[in-house]
DNA sequence: CGGAGTGGATTC
DNA sequence: GAATCCACTCCG
């Protein structure tokens, strides 16, 4: 049975960005009765090949099978157990080269820099894959991010053997003290400059 | 491996009632890292009979055995197949009888008294059940309270057939036109003497 | 732990 | 006084 009232409303709108949806909810109970609370969100991304019906082969038939997603399914987490790290391929970081962020018009963002002592490990690993790896590796990971702590040589020789899945694909970096003084002093600086800009 | 940090603290506490208990938790994942969640419960009751290990006999044993419980078991309700109401046992506020409310420190309430229209159904029930019962039917039921509404003598003669078990142990009641009339002059004058007091 | 939904402070 | 934003509670 559905009511006639309207409650909910959710649609696209032209000073939006694409895909962009308003919703206006009418609070039904409480003190505020009667008041609305707009929402934005963006719709489901409409790569076609992701959407059900999905053509694709499972490998107990003999065919491929077309499959329909009839009901909303959701994977529960474990929290009893603990987070569960799922294993990682070695050198998974590969499959993010060439992605770029964009902003809500999708404009792509430009390339970042990473500082020049993070050092690429493996064949065929760039800078572009390296500020891949670390960010997910930050991202994701809830252990300390240290890089890769292999010697250069052992990795160069044996990569499947001595490559941590758990870092990201750069070397380890050394901190000096050095290092940690001359941040602290450009911070000093910064703040300095800030105060006297902010003079009336 | 258990961390040095203290994640957990489950504390009785001056301002909670004896034997109540306060729990922080703290958010260790996701975006509310951080946050602390507050479980109020209260210890176990010391009624050592009711405590495991339980001697007792089950039927399918020629011997008495001892019960171990040796983990929390915890019953899930369904939320999916809508509110399921158990069968109820006639005249099951009985059970009730003799309970008082009682503040923090322990001493019980006055007992409240009932408007006198509410008319108590069915034999031993006395105003202290009535009260026990309108109230829990109030708390518990989905369902309109409207008490009983077999006739009087219907009742009388066989209550296990006219009786309904969703209803408290009240007869229904008729509220006429000159009730409301009257209750709303009641409200319309205490509003007027509060207007009056709150004049400066 | 997330998300829906509300209270209430803040801004215009 | 309305619109907006944020914090918080509660429950699945």
């Amino acid at each position: 049975m559905s009511s006639i009232t309207i409650e909910k409303t959710k649609y696209e709108c032209a000073q939006l960005p694409k895909r962009w949806q308003r919703e206006e909810v009418l609070r039904k109970t409480g003190l505020s009765v009667g008041k609305v609370d707009l929402y934005y969100s963006r719709g489901v991304r409409n790569d076609s090949s992701l959407v059900p019906p999905i053509r694709q082969t499972a490998s107990i038939f003999k065919q491929p099978v077309t499959v329909y997603k009839t009901q909303e399914s959701k994977v529960k987490t474990d929290y009893k157990n603990g987070n569960q790290e799922k294993p990682k391929q070695l050198m998974w970081e590969k499959r993010l080269e060439g992605l770029r962020a964009c902003d809500v018009d999708g404009f792509a963002f430009e390339a970042m820099e990473l500082p020049k002592v993070l050092k690429p490990v493996g064949p065929n690993v760039n800078e572009d894959t390296i500020i891949q790896s670390v960010a997910t590796a930050l991202h994701v990971s809830s252990q300390p991010v240290t890089g890769q702590t292999g010697t250069k040589t052992s990795l160069e020789k044996i990569l499947v053997y001595f490559l941590d899945p758990k870092q990201p694909l750069v070397h380890a970096v050394n901190i000096s003290d050095d290092d940690i003084k001359r941040q602290e002093d450009r911070v000093a600086l910064a703040r300095k400059n800030l105060q006297e800009a902010l003079r009336p």
